[in-house]
DNA sequence: CTGGATAATACTGTATCCATAATTATGAAT
DNA sequence: ATTCATAATTATGGATACAGTATTATCCAG
């Protein structure tokens, strides 16, 4: 989880974040892209030192990152990057997919306006998922993988915002800033693009009809389809 | 979350807790006894003279109470412990139902041995299971709330781990740590007791007949049924 | 008596320092 | 040469000290 209180973030938003903060956000940045690789130990004074700070901030910022499962303390043995095993994407794969179906049913019925007491959200927000819809219909025309997985992300998180639970939320983008730590993208795999892009197509197409099962067991499948590429792509890189 | 992670908890069992880790722990006894109240301002200094510390390790407690939800922390302005709204109830219980939901759903496919790979698990757990709930029948009988409670959690704890979803297991860990913060006891309501005895009897029937779907239902019910007595106990305390 | 500016105070955030435990290196004995 | 014991080194965990900022108190003006 972040530092920033998942529910009640109280987000001063002019006031500078803590330095901890900064440097947890710094090791998160090394930790994905491997510059600090899955199993390696984390040499606190060496990173103070190249940060050009004390250990003291450093240290807490590993407690944060431990929290996130990002990094694993083992006392008085240090501190190393966290490993995660084809057996824990067996196990987190499924609930993700369980978490982010309840999305895609909640986004659906808030759309659908059937939803006791805030009302028919206007349709806006549809047309804002067809658009990011639309750029990703784009990038995968032009094989713009990053792109793509950008959009992808803008995607996911407007429907987050959409079905309004910010707890369902928070524990997706916690799993998700863990699942990071694989870093390998299932999008290059061979065909996987337009897969996905026909699955995004789905979804939409389910939401469009307001059928909310539809759409939950659609954005399920997405997901666990995604599971099913990332071990396609380990086994031949 | 946790300090220790999620997955991969490095427990060298026989070595002693970091400092830091106590102090949360003793923090989380005082947040859920309400000692330190929802909204108020956690004295850094205050506390680490009580404890006999010093300020670092009761920061970094922090750190991870601020990880799992349970304080937030505002930058220059200090630490306050976390006050859940009744909005916030609405959408993590949703949540936690779906996930028990999930976990009731994968302990009958486990105990039916429909599980490929792992085979049928023995029916010892079955009666481990039904053993507990005899417990929560004499509790019950016993107007006995406090072992009632421990019971009903091992209850949940037991199906977890039949699940055998870590991840899972994680998840639902973390969010009934953060629901410890009303302290409200919905079972101390009126009828509860019985009728949370009712919806257990419904879902252990049901993984008996080894119809997970059913389970899974019966166990959704359940923690939404649990949610609005706890409503009721908040208007009527 | 109220409102605002300035000074005093207190607390947070960071750095430095020290003690202790773990690891590695070294040496002796079998 | 191998193994065990012991010493040296290094890193972690914790305490203390200091700087900067927010809050509160005080005082003066209107």
């Amino acid at each position: 989880m972040n530092a920033r209180h998942p529910v009640d973030a109280a987000k001063d938003s002019l006031a500078a974040p803590a330095l901890y903060e900064q440097v947890a956000e710094r090791l998160r940045t090394r930790i994905y892209a491997h510059e600090l690789a899955p199993g390696a130990w984390i040499d606190e004074q060496g990173l103070a030192d190249e940060f050009g700070i004390s250990r003291t901030p450093l240290r807490e910022a590993l407690k944060v990152l431990a929290a996130e499962g990002l990094v694993v303390l083992k006392p008085r043995r240090g501190c190393y990057v966290a490993a995660l095993a084809e057996r824990d994407l067996d196990e987190i794969f499924p609930v993700l997919a369980l978490l982010e179906g309840r999305v895609a049913e909640e986004a659906t019925r808030r759309l659908a306006g059937l939803e006791a007491g805030v009302g028919p959200l206007a349709s806006a927000d549809f047309s804002r998922l067809a658009e990011i819809h639309a750029e990703l219909e784009r990038h995968a025309a032009a094989h713009d993988i990053d792109r793509f997985f950008a959009a992808n992300q803008r995607f996911h998180s407007a429907l987050q915002e959409l079905a309004g639970n910010r707890w369902l939320s928070q524990l997706i983008d916690d799993t998700r800033k863990f699942l990071k730590l694989t870093r390998r993208d299932s999008l290059r795999l061979d065909g996987r693009l337009k897969q996905s892009l026909a699955e995004h197509r789905a979804i939409l197409a389910a939401m469009k009809k307001q059928d909310a099962a539809a759409a939950a067991l659609q954005m399920h499948n997405h997901i666990l389809s995604g599971r099913a590429a990332l071990a396609k792509l380990l086994t031949q890189p």
